[in-house]
DNA sequence: CGCTGCCTTGATCTTCTTCAAAACGTGTGG
DNA sequence: CCACACGTTTTGAAGAAGATCAAGGCAGCG
């Protein structure tokens, strides 16, 4: 029997859901395009922002609908999905603070090709595609910055392809979990625990499997004492082990 | 026996490897991210890129090389592929006339992370990070244009990932056809001829899988009068059929 | 012609999915 | 606090999709 504990990972409070005032200008601030911009723009920017408290669970846009806002993540966590015909789901991307997503008409996208759904309660800043585009218009290096994070997505999504075209079950995983622990890890007596409830299934989504698979593989890296993970709970042990099978 | 005839692709001639001061200056005004600005500035930036011929199969840069330059497709076709451990490739995208690739540490990236190569014979300007830097801080619209297009590849790279993660090859490959014929398809006597030199291989690559599964597939498709397809060539017979198969 | 690359087809094997069932954890209501 | 119920995880066995291994066939070219 091994020693698992109950779940490590700290639960949102219930609060999550209220941006403060004080969340939201530092939130706006420190975000990847704003940032350099002067205090007063920030502040002037916040304005033309909405929030909107979300639960677990909770859609926030779904496939199909127009695209008229863009959206920030202020607290919690939300992912990017697409549902396919047989009912299965593959998550593209995981958000966490700080995030944007969202399409607009500007960014060439009339309809959101996929569906935005909180993975665990938090708040979300809103902004619409008229208002946005005046903050691009008046502040012209808004869209370099914005620029570089999009590249950034797209390589991101073209490592992913590369894997699911050359890569096994085994190595996707491996490379997910590292990835999941360089975004959301915390030291935590020797391992790395990963701070997101984080189900089988999710993981099967993420990585192009089934929960079946994805079980088989965790019992595996868990016996060779690569990881430890529970019930919605996930902590890497041996980074370096992992990372050699990710890279197969 | 299929009535299978010698490949009907034009091959490219063998002066592709020249650009003319015309085709430049035509191929730069008609860039997506040049289109609209004065003539007297696309100009001047034709000043700033060097053009470059280049022989089928040829390696432009290769992954992991420094990222100093953009590079546009003047003539020709580049494919941009990522090699794996195990020698197989993967292939991330086809690019046409008028298609800008390459890194920059501007886009937030100082070394190539995939192989650049010559697909066909053709001819490839390029220009520094420095000058396109300044060409993006003197026209900010230009940056706008550019987002709009990393945009669409990052839908597309995340329409390739949904396709790899929850379809079966039969759909895959019956995809990138109707993606083919799209960009590069020419009417032929009621068929939609491939105008590209295009392998088992090639779409092996394309599609993350093995040359012989592309090839069972592709005669499965013969016989069901889906398509036509010899050496190094193809044609669309039924783009419903496909289409069908494709959202599989 | 006969070589050299593609392309095709068959047989076998591996990986992963699917189907099925049991074990476990967590929260709930008695 | 215990026991039950429900969702998650695990494991097994059978099946399918695709990879790998192997061998011919066909087109174009010197």
């Amino acid at each position: 029997m091994t020693d698992r504990r109950k779940s490590p990972v700290e639960e949102e409070n219930i609060d999550a859901l209220v941006c403060t005032i004080d969340l939201r200008l530092e939130i706006l601030g420190r975000l990847p395009f704003f940032k350099g911009l002067p205090a007063e723009a920030i502040s002037a920017i916040n304005a033309l922002f909405d929030s909107q408290g979300v639960e677990a669970g909770e859609y926030i846009y779904l496939a199909g609908d127009a695209a008229t806002r863009l959206y920030v993540v202020a607290h919690g966590k939300v992912k990017l999905l697409r549902h396919t015909l047989t009912g299965q789901d593959v998550v593209l991307s995981l958000l966490i603070q700080g995030d944007f997503f969202g399409n607009l008409p500007v960014l060439g996208e009339t309809a959101h090709p996929d569906t935005a759904q909180a993975h665990t309660a938090g708040c979300i800043l809103t902004i619409t595609g008229e208002d946005f585009q005046k903050i691009l218009e008046r502040y012209p290096q808004v869209s370099l910055a914005l620029l570089e994070i999009v590249s950034t997505r797209l390589r991101e999504a073209r490592e992913a392809i590369h894997q699911l075209s050359a890569s096994p079950v085994e190595s996707r995983l491996a490379a997910t979990l590292l990835k999941l622990a360089d975004r959301l890890g915390e030291e935590q007596n020797g391992r790395v625990l990963i701070q997101l409830p984080l189900s089988r299934q999710d993981l099967a989504d993420m990585t192009g499997a089934t929960v079946e698979t994805v079980s088989r593989i965790m019992s595996q890296f868990r016996r060779e004492k690569l990881i430890d993970s529970g019930r919605r709970w996930i902590a890497i042990v041996d980074r370096a082990g992992l990372a050699q099978i990710a890279e197969m």
